[in-house]
DNA sequence: GTTGAAACCTCGAACTC
DNA sequence: GAGTTCGAGGTTTCAAC
């Protein structure tokens, strides 16, 4: 399924995610109050933000620095060809991996650049050459260690 | 403030944590039902967790890769010391940065990671030249360029 | 950890511009 | 199409157990 690169956002709308990204969990009637409209058709925008995939979903945002057993590293990649076929071949792959957290394609010196976590070094091992290496198309990777997590954001609206 | 660098969370705790990284809008109610406990208990542990700073907040997970205007830039950063003071220092002011998204302290050639993002080049440019080079104790900077965003995830409980 | 009751929120129906 | 008000029914919250 392709979707639309951009999507008519108004004022209206950009504020609603504004206010979201702000505070997932704010009630309805206070996000109206917020944005400067009823309840009703707030929650109407919400939904169609919601199926239009531009909300993907809420989540608690937890303190990463502090959890234990949570490793990331960070990956570069480099792939064997760079044709339209071999990076969707490879993002299909990417996406279904639970341990990486994000994933970028990059300008530069390599492809791509992943944020992987597991919960140990032997983990990440273990990932690294038994599923990561093996991804179609995959010619060098270069691992780079966190040894803490100073700030992790959500995504903002500018 | 210094926090203690783990902490005691039983299984209850981390099924709450989980819950609420999959759906940080469920209603307490239902998330009570999901840890098999009432609603007060759970809701008592919750402001606990949030208290205590391991959950940090709760936030609408938006398509990057779908938002305009958003530019991710990878920068690596190596400060002219490495003493605790050093380190502190410049995390402080990091963490004052909206347009820094992620922060890692790493091991290897450099000693931080970020990804910054702005709407356009040119802001990354103010920002870059304006802000974070002038960060205490900053001596080198290295911008990484991502094209398009494959994949942001939240955090996982692993 | 449980119960219960008041306060609050949600969301659809009926309506207006 | 896009907004408002209203209210029944569900959810949250907190004191008492």
């Amino acid at each position: 399924m392709q979707v639309e690169p951009t999507q008519d956002l108004d004022r209206i709308d950009r504020k609603i995610l504004q206010t979201l990204v702000k505070d997932g969990r704010i009630s309805w009637r206070e996000l109206a109050d917020e944005v400067g409209l009823s309840t009703t058709p707030v929650l109407r925008r919400v939904k169609a933000l919601e199926e239009s995939g531009c909300i993907r979903g809420y989540t608690a945002t937890l303190d990463e620095a502090r959890l234990a057993g949570t490793l990331s590293v960070f990956v570069s990649i480099t792939l064997d060809k760079q044709d339209a076929d071999a990076l969707v071949r490879f993002e299909e792959q990417i996406k279904l991996a639970p341990e990486v957290m994000s994933c970028f394609l990059m300008t530069g010196d390599f492809d791509y650049l992943l944020r992987v976590v597991t919960p140990s070094v032997e983990a990440f091992q273990v990932f690294l050459t038994g599923k990561l290496a093996r991804m179609p198309g995959v010619a060098h990777l270069k691992s780079s260690f966190a040894l803490k997590a100073i700030l992790v954001r959500q995504a903002p609206l500018v």
